[in-house]
RNA sequence: GGAGAGAUGGCAGAGUGGUCGAAUGCGGCGGUCUUGAAAACCGUUGUCCUUCACGGGACCGGGGGUUCGAAUCCCUCUCUCUCCGCCA
């Protein structure tokens, strides 16, 4: 959420940040602003209501001590009538705030200047493409029957114990999908991150916190009975470590990652789409999570893309680069890459990664801070990003490295699978 | 699941109706002393709202109540700990 203070002094800037993500409903920004002028007036007045009030308290109090009784009970009547009032007041001022919560809620980040125009995923800019389309023959398969045809993963299984979106791996791609998760971390450590295995359910706070609440509730599985959710991703229990911390400028940078499944209900897609392993229900993802000092965050977000590039160069993947154009972008971000894989048998690009800086949007929420040089408390940055998702770039390795022999294993991930060869 | 105890500042830990935003100790920061460091000594040390400022207000786990006045009394929720039961 943004805030206030932010929107009285940049309200140009974030007026035209919001347009060029298709927000239309601007005349919020002017309640937003109106409605805070409502909040301080009735503050001040609670706040003058009070100050009475403990000034009589504290009159009546010395009038009781030094025996005068009579003095007091007559001040106490002068008391009900400034009780009163202060409680009106309270009241109003808690409607107030939580109308404006309710206004802020509603507006998402300012993108960065760097977003381009756009309004779909059509206009995301392709910053640059690496590694060569693999040319496969005219029976290549794509990755479900791959999966079949070398029993890796069964998604009738799935379905049965479970429902559709929740496929069983097993053997080799069991033992595929772990390899790649342990790589992914080791790859995370060496780049300096700490490892978090956290909760996998989350309570409401949290959900808040990074935004997924109030308004995409519907993207979470909620366990009713004790009011919690399935994490969608492990971004949430990560960066909600630091709710209501407030760091040190020397705890910056702060990098952990953490493996999670990660499970989205994901209403109303169909189709080619959702074959296969392309969307699920449940997923297996490694998530680097940074929180940086505001100078410098920007710098971290491209440290992020080069390490997620470094993960598709090894794993000798063709791979590229999007930066989302502001229709595209998500809610709380203020600038995203996504990374997208070839998929070589189905023709098309996968998203496997998606790396965003929120700047202060989150950390707002989260009332995530830190104390700067001059001993002020300011909020800091959140970063994220999937480092990487399982489920698409199994897809992409088992359909790109099919040969009349079996599926080839990257040779960086043999150390970690055990064997070189799916046949 | 049953019984009991508790939740106070970065930490430990006092405080049971007014003088408490809160003793004391530790830690942190600044200083004196020292070639330097340690020790010792002195000072300082929470968050938020509002104000140009002075100032004012809120916060002792969350919410509600009693009272002129609540960290302190009452209700309620959450969490933690101890004992018993169950259990990977």
């Amino acid at each position: 959420m943004l805030q206030v203070s932010f929107i009285r002094e940049n309200k140009e800037q974030v007026i035209e940040g919001l347009k060029k993500r298709n927000f239309n409903e601007l005349e919020i920004i002017d309640q937003i602003i109106e409605t805070d002028n409502i909040r301080k007036k009735t503050q001040t007045q609670l706040d003058e209501t009070l100050a009475e009030s403990n000034k009589l308290a504290k009159q009546i109090g010395e009038l009781f001590k030094s025996g005068k009784a009579a003095e007091a009970n007559a001040l106490k009547e002068k008391t009900a009538a400034l009780k009163q009032q202060a409680n009106i007041l309270k009241q109003q001022l808690q409607e107030i705030e939580n109308q404006l919560l309710n206004l802020l809620y509603q507006v998402p980040n300012v993108p960065h200047q760097s977003v381009p125009a756009g309004n779909s995923d059509q206009d995301n800019e392709v910053v640059d493409t690496e590694n060569d389309i693999p040319q496969l023959p005219e029976d290549a398969l794509p990755h479900w029957e791959l999966a079949a045809k070398y029993n890796l993963i069964d998604f009738e299984l799935g379905a049965k114990i479970t429902g559709a979106g929740f496929p069983v791996y097993i053997g080799k791609g069991a033992r595929l999908q772990r390899a790649l998760i342990n790589f992914f971390l080791e790859e995370a450590l060496k780049a300096g991150y700490t490892e978090i295995i956290p909760p996998f359910v989350v309570n409401e706070a949290s959900g808040y916190g990074t935004g997924q609440l109030p308004d995409k509730e519907g993207q979470m599985y909620h366990i009713c009975e004790d009011d919690l959710y399935l994490i969608p991703t492990a971004e949430v229990p990560i960066t909600n470590i630091y709710r209501d911390v407030i760091l040190k400028e020397d705890d910056f940078p702060v990098k952990n990652v953490g493996y999670s499944p990660c499970f989205r209900r994901e209403a109303g897609s169909y189709g080619k789409d959702v074959r296969g392993l392309n969307r699920l229900h449940q997923f297996e993802k490694v998530e680097i999570v940074q929180i940086q000092h505001p100078d410098k965050s920007y710098d971290t977000l491209n440290e992020m893309v080069e390490h997620v590039k470094g993960l598709l160069r090894q794993l000798e993947l063709p791979f590229r680069t999007l930066r989302l154009c502001g229709g595209d972008l998500g809610f709380t971000s203020a600038l995203t890459y996504d990374m997208e894989v070839y998929s070589a048998a189905q023709k098309r690009w996968l998203e496997v990664s998606s790396i965003s800086n929120f700047e202060t949007f989150q950390a707002n929420r989260l009332k995530l801070r830190f104390k700067d040089k001059e001993g002020k408390t300011r909020l800091a940055h959140t970063l994220n990003g999937s480092a990487l998702a399982l489920p698409r770039i199994l897809a992409s390795i088992l359909e790109n490295n099919q040969t009349p022999e079996g599926i080839k294993i990257p040779k960086v991930l043999v150390p970690y699978t055990g064997f070189e060869l799916i046949d």
